[in-house]
DNA sequence: CCTTTCTGTTAGTTATTACTAACTATCATG
DNA sequence: CATGATAGTTAGTAATAACTAACAGAAAGG
């Protein structure tokens, strides 16, 4: 099963929210995405079904291996194609937007030569 | 109603079809983009519905105004794209493949930006 | 002319990914 | 302890976009 666009956005937002406080739940994801508590339930529970976080009792999350090694890779995906585009003159916002679809759909060789480009 | 991505991946093949050859119908498109024929079928209806194709008795299909605009638009994007992955190094299967991803997603400020790079 | 092939459509299915409504469970506080 | 807020889940729905099975009509070839 190739890992879908959604769940590259879940994860990411996992590693966000973990770097900013010590503990993340599921409504810190729904909060941080804007998407209802029903929908990050369930991707929550796809998500933890699939081996790429965990969920203890008290509800909070964490990356597991394959989890966090996917989470980081969209994360530096996003930092840099977002610096990317900046010096490219791109308005801040609209640099962040466009990285963060880019992130998820090109290729690695691209990705790494767009980085050398830096 | 925004377009969406598979309604311009329609629009883009049937201005490369129609470069290619003198009439364009369904089966050309869904031979080209390895589709079924009915999922073709149900596309075109849409597009047609909405304005940007039309479709005479024989089948053949021409790009409206609106439609023709999308189109030429997601085609340069295409080979903007490509261009610029190809001048960064990338292979050129690559290159298409990214392109044909990138070219949904990204801005026009974006895009421009990479366009004036080349 | 009949049979086969090509083209297109109808109908129903599937996957992804979001949603709302409504429920449960927990927890803090007056 | 009762009340109300917070957190999470269950169940059902919707949009997008692909699929297969099965059929209808037209064209082509023996």
């Amino acid at each position: 099963m190739t890992i879908q666009e959604s769940a590259e956005m879940y994860l990411e937002t996992i590693l966000i929210l973990s770097k900013e406080k010590d503990s993340v739940r599921s409504i810190d994801v729904a909060k941080k995405m804007n998407f209802s508590k029903p929908s990050v339930s369930r991707a929550m529970k796809n998500l933890s079904s699939n081996g790429y976080i965990s969920i203890n009792d008290n509800g909070n999350i964490s990356l597991l291996p394959e989890g966090e090694k996917i989470a980081k890779k969209i994360y530096e995906r996003h930092e840099v194609l977002t610096a990317y585009f900046i010096k490219l003159g791109i308005p801040e916002k609209t640099a962040e937007d466009d990285a963060c679809r880019v992130e998820h759909v090109i290729s690695d060789e691209t990705f790494d030569a767009i980085k050398k480009l830096l």
